[in-house]
RNA sequence: GCGAUAGUAGUCUAGUGGUAGGACAGGGGCUUCCCAAGCCUCUAACUCGGGUUCGAAUCCCGGCUAUCGCACCA
C-alpha cells in the first residue's frame, strides 16, 4: 500500500467515519475537521476516561464556560498583546515577514518588539527586504492576532474573542470556585471544550487545528505547600523523564520513580511529578504505546518566564516526530496576579494560622472625648486619619497634620495618645499557585489512531487492525449470525438488544461472508465479536472472538453481557476465558 | 502567506479537445459459510468558478484543498 503511516491512518479515518475534512460540499477549510460517527464516539470515550481520572478520581469538578470572552479577559491574560504578531508584506516580492524581526536584523533597533506599527513602518522604509533585497519603502505594518475576533451584540460596541485556551474561564471564576470549595486550598477545577487559534498556516492535519478540544485542569495550591497530599499513589511509579540538562548534554531520558524525580530536583515539586505520572497512566490507558511516549522538560528559554517548571508529554508520530500532546506546568501565581491587577478583585485565599499570631505594635490612638466636641460631625473621619498615621512620622514636639476631605487639620498632642497595642493576626491572604495539566484531545486521538494502527500478514491475506483499548473503541461488540437464516439472525438481533441494554455499544452485521465481517470490525477497532451459529440454536451458547489474537471461546449466552462488560472495563482479560 | 506539484465513484487507478473504463469497497440476490471464497446484479466520479473552442474532465486563468520547500507555530 502506498503512502506513509499518516496517509494510511487518515485514509482509514476518512473511509470509515472517524475524521474527515469539514464542509466538503463547499470545499474544505484548512485547520478545521469534522469528527464522523466513529470519531465522535471515540473522542467522547477519551474525554470520559479523562473525566474518570480528573473529575471522579481526583475530585476536580468540571465547569463549562463560554467559548467567547470579552476583551478585558484577554487583555489581562496577555493574549491581546502577546498573541499578536506585527507583520508586513514586502511590496516588491509579496513575501510576509515579522516586522520586528526584520527591523532588528536590519540593525536599526535593538528592541523593535516594543515599537508600534507606525514606528516599525518608518524603520522598515530604509531596510532592504530579506528576500528580494529591494529597499522596502512605504509599507503598512498590521497586527496578525492568533485570536479570532468577533463583536458582541448589535452595533459592534464590544469586542469579543474566541477563547485561545479554556483555562481563562476557570481563572475568571476563581472567587466563586473558591467559595464552592469552602475557602480551602488545594482545590482543582477542570474544563473540557473547544479553543480557537487562527493559525497562519495549519498544515499538519489533525496536529495543528484552528479549532481544537482541550481538557484542562487548574489546581490551586498554597505557594509554600507543594507536597501533594496523595503523592504516595505515584511515589514509586517509574517512567522515563527527559530533563533539560539531559537535552542540553544530548543524553537520553532516564527512568526513575516520581519520588526520586522530586528528590533529585529533576521535577520541581510533588504536584508536577504527580500529574506527570497520572498523565503517563492516562495516556497508556487510552491506547498510547509506552515506547512511543516521552516526557520532556521545557528548556529554560522555551519556558514561559513565570513558569517554575514545565513538561510536555510527547507522542511519537511516524510523520511528525515527537508531538506535544499534554503540557504540565507550574504556572505559579502569574494568571491570578494578572487578573487581580486588571480586575481589581483580590484573587486570594484567606489562610487561617493554626494559632493566631500575637504581637505588639505601636499605634496612634485618637482621644474621642476631645475630638468629638471640637470637630463634631467630622470627628469620626479625623479619628480614622489619626489612627492611620505612622507613629514614627510624628515629630518630637507632638503636633502633626492630617488631611481630611481636602482640608489640612492641625492635630495637637491633646487629641491622641501613642501607645503599645497588642494585636492578634488570625491568618493571611495568599495568592495560590496554579498547577496546570493541559491536554490536546485531538492530538491524543490522532496519536492513538497511529499507535494502534496495524497491518498484519495472515496465512491467507492481510488485515488492517486498530488495536484500540476496549474502553476507547467506538463499537465494543459486533454480533454476527453465521448465516442469516434458520433463526440465527433473529437470535443475533436479540443478543444485540440485550448487549445494548447493558450499556454496551453493539452492532449487528449479516452482510457478506463471516470473515469479511470480522475484517470490517478489525479495521475500526471493535475488540470483540459474537457469532451465532447452529449450536447456538441448539444449546444457547455463542462464540466470542478476540480482535487482537483472533481466538475464540464458546460461552453460554446468559453470561455474554456480563463477560463483555468485564472485558471492556479491564476487570477480565480474554485469555482468562480460554 | 509565497513558490513548486497535484486533484477522475467511498478508495485506488486508466484515459484523453469529441460515448469516462477497470479493480476493490458498498447495496440487492444466489451459495450456507467461523476469518476479505464464488456467481448474478445494482449504485456511484472528472475539485470549484471563469475563459478559449462548434465542443473542455483534458488547454488557459483564478479559487479551494492536499503534498513538498520557505516563512510562521503565543
Amino acid at each position: 500500500m502506498a503512502g506513509d503511516v499518516y496517509e494510511r491512518v487518515m485514509d482509514l479515518a476518512r473511509r470509515r467515519g472517524f475524521v474527515w475534512p469539514t464542509s466538503e460540499a463547499y470545499g474544505a477549510v484548512a485547520g478545521f475537521i469534522d469528527y464522523g460517527p466513529l470519531g465522535a464516539m471515540m473522542k467522547r470515550r477519551i474525554e470520559d476516561t479523562w473525566r474518570n481520572f480528573f473529575v471522579i478520581r481526583e475530585g476536580f469538578y468540571e465547569i463549562e464556560c463560554p467559548t467567547i470572552g470579552q476583551e478585558a479577559i484577554y487583555v489581562a491574560s496577555g493574549h491581546v498583546k502577546g498573541f499578536t504578531d506585527k507583520m508586513f508584506q514586502c511590496p516588491h516580492c509579496g513575501e510576509f515577514f515579522r516586522a520586528d524581526h526584520v527591523v532588528e536584523n536590519g540593525g536599526h533597533c535593538e528592541h523593535a518588539a516594543a515599537l508600534d506599527e507606525e514606528s516599525l513602518a518608518r524603520e522598515l522604509a530604509e531596510i532592504p527586504c530579506p528576500v528580494c533585497n529591494e529597499t522596502i519603502g512605504e509599507v503598512t505594518v498590521f497586527g496578525f492576532s492568533l485570536m479570532f475576533r468577533t463583536s458582541i451584540g448589535p452595533g459592534s460596541q464590544r469586542t469579543g474573542y474566541l477563547r485561545p485556551e479554556t483555562a481563562q474561564g476557570i481563572f475568571t471564576d476563581f472567587a466563586r470556585l473558591l467559595r464552592f470549595y469552602r475557602d480551602k486550598l488545594p482545590f482543582g477545577v477542570t474544563q473540557i471544550g473547544k479553543s480557537y487559534r487562527n493559525e497562519i498556516s495549519p498544515r499538519q492535519g489533525m496536529i495543528r487545528l484552528r479549532e481544537f478540544t482541550q481538557a484542562e485542569a487548574e489546581i490551586f495550591v498554597h505557594p509554600d505547600r507543594k507536597e501533594h497530599p496523595d503523592f504516595d499513589r505515584y511515589a514509586d511509579y517509574r517512567m522515563p523523564l527527559l530533563g533539560y540538562p539531559a537535552q542540553l548534554a544530548g543524553t537520553g531520558a532516564t527512568e526513575m520513580s516520581m519520588a526520586e524525580a522530586v528528590r533529585s530536583g529533576t521535577v520541581a515539586n510533588e504536584y508536577v511529578a504527580y500529574y506527570l505520572a497520572l498523565t503517563h497512566e492516562f495516556l497508556m490507558r487510552v491506547g498510547i504505546s509506552p515506547d512511543r511516549l516521552r516526557f520532556r522538560q521545557h528548556l529554560p528559554d522555551e519556558r514561559a518566564h513565570y513558569a517554575e517548571d514545565c513538561w510536555d508529554a510527547e507522542c511519537l508520530s511516524d510523520r511528525f516526530g515527537w508531538v506535544e500532546t499534554v503540557g504540565i506546568a507550574d504556572r505559579t501565581d502569574y494568571d491570578l496576579r494578572a487578573h487581580a491587577s486588571h480586575s481589581g478583585e483580590p484573587f486570594t485565599v484567606f489562610i487561617q494560622y493554626p494559632e493566631p499570631i500575637r504581637r505588639t505594635e505601636t499605634r496612634v490612638v485618637p482621644r474621642m472625648g476631645a475630638l468629638g466636641p471640637r470637630f463634631r460631625g467630622s470627628a469620626k473621619a479625623i479619628a480614622e486619619a489619626i489612627a492611620a498615621t505612622d507613629p514614627a512620622s510624628i515629630p518630637g514636639d507632638g503636633g502633626f497634620v492630617v488631611t481630611v476631605g481636602g482640608n489640612a487639620i492641625e492635630i495637637g498632642p491633646e487629641l491622641y495618645d501613642v501607645r503599645e497595642v497588642e494585636v492578634e493576626v488570625q491568618g493571611e491572604e495568599v495568592m495560590p499557585h496554579v498547577i496546570e495539566p493541559s491536554y490536546g484531545i485531538d492530538r491524543i486521538l490522532y496519536s492513538i489512531l497511529e499507535h494502534s494502527f496495524g497491518e498484519e500478514q495472515l496465512e491467507d491475506g492481510s488485515r488492517t487492525v486498530l488495536h484500540l483499548p476496549p474502553a476507547i473503541a467506538p463499537i465494543q461488540v459486533a454480533v454476527f449470525p453465521l448465516m442469516s437464516r434458520d433463526g440465527m439472525d433473529g437470535l443475533a438481533l436479540e443478543i444485540v438488544r440485550e448487549l445494548k441494554s447493558s450499556g454496551l455499544m453493539a452492532e449487528y452485521d449479516d452482510s457478506g461472508a463471516i470473515g469479511r465481517r470480522y475484517r470490517r470490525q478489525d479495521e475500526i477497532g471493535t475488540p470483540f465479536a459474537v457469532t451465532v451459529d447452529y449450536d447456538s440454536l441448539e444449546d444457547g451458547t455463542v462464540t466470542l472472538r478476540d480482535r487482537d489474537t483472533m481466538r475464540q471461546v464458546r460461552l453460554p449466552r446468559s453470561r455474554l453481557a456480563l463477560t463483555c462488560i468485564e472485558l471492556c472495563t479491564g476487570r477480565l482479560r480474554f485469555n482468562d476465558l480460554e
